[in-house]
DNA sequence: ATTTAATTGTGACAATTATCACTATTAAGC
DNA sequence: GCTTAATAGTGATAATTGTCACAATTAAAT
């Protein structure tokens, strides 16, 4: 990636994409950094600011090309490069996961879950099936798949992912209330829903 | 609340938490600014300036005290200004998020689920029964709840949330993923699980 | 053609957040 | 008791992020 894009500004570019896309279906031939910063009850100047860094022009008095950006936050978020991953854990919040449409589009190739249940071991969903955790050694080297999307419950996490962390598996997206330990070399993303409602509750909720 | 928190530090706040609570229940009598940090990948220094703001200070060559640690800290995220929210949308999601028992601990009520399809309506989750959705404006001003988490799919969310605002509802935990159009006194929060595996990916992997 | 008003682009600044380096304290070992 | 080493506390500084104000541009109106 030639420029390194800050974190908030990443998040803010999903958005931007959502929106833009919207436009597009629309029909519509502009959009400008006012709308934008409607939509997502922030300041226009910072809209522009973040199209600056992905060196992205607008016209005066008109706005940006909707498919334009779109394109170019596409390539920025590297929606091209494809990453492959497993579900470990195919409750409810696996299974919502595994059919979270967006996923595909933004490069994230969910391949297949894994879970214990045998009454659902070789469900399908969403074209993806479901194996018992005891293949995902081997389906990991030969798939070579090593990001896992962690949604088992609180109590087997740690065990889970510490098996997860044998078979090869270097990233941890961590869907489980718990903080996972691993060694340095694994990358361990946290998913904290409390942490995002909280902060939600400080900021707006009296 | 006495002093304001800043959001990252909430964040980090809800992880020392977990991991405080962790030491409880191995009946730890002490931990340690770098326990927490290793943990958590951060900066021990980090730890410290955060306990500082919550005017904890701990003990040279011991740390800090578990238990006084994860009761400060409640009582800084407000786990006991207890909120009433319904869940919109009984899928995967809604009802993962139903099941989700670190809501009630983190002080959010969940008190009901509503849907439209007939099959899911009075099915009980956790204690939490499903409605159908056009009983909602009634139970949102009997039971006093101005928030909803909507875990509906992308192409009627924008409408249901219309539906919701007219029946009251104030703020919009927003799990579709769509960016949502709201008057400006409706606070809508947008989870965004793209933006979270983007920033991860942007960050750790190559 | 001229004027007007909407919009972008951007520098200056402000606020927030993280890191570093160092001091002070004190439990533990001798 | 004295020394050592682990740990907390904290000021200085750096990096990141957001806001504001305003100049430059230009489509649209006249």
């Amino acid at each position: 990636m030639a420029k390194k894009i800050p974190e908030k500004v990443v998040s803010r570019l999903t958005f931007y994409h959502s929106i833009v896309s919207e436009f597009i279906e629309k029909n519509e031939q502009n959009i400008t950094s006012s709308q934008l910063a409607h939509r997502l009850n922030i300041d226009d100047s910072q809209v522009r600011k973040d199209f600056n860094l992905l060196n992205k022009v607008g016209r005066c008095r008109v706005g940006y090309c909707p498919k334009d950006l779109k394109e170019t936050i596409e390539n920025t978020l590297g929606f091209s490069n494809k990453r492959n991953a497993f579900i470990v854990g195919a409750g409810h919040l696996g299974l919502a996961l595994a059919k979270y449409d967006k996923f595909d589009n933004y490069g994230l190739n969910i391949l297949a879950l894994f879970d214990t249940d045998p009454l659902k071991i070789d469900m399908q969903i969403n074209d993806k099936k479901i194996f018992h955790i005891t293949k995902l050694l081997d389906l990991a080297s030969e798939l070579n798949v090593d990001i896992a999307i962690l949604t088992v419950p609180r109590q087997p996490a740690q065990d889970v992912a510490d098996f997860l962390i044998e078979s090869g598996i270097k990233y941890i997206w961590n869907f489980t209330p718990c903080v996972l330990s691993a060694p340095k070399y694994i990358k361990v993303w946290n998913e904290n829903l409390m942490a995002s409602f909280l902060q939600f509750a400080c900021k707006e909720i009296d």
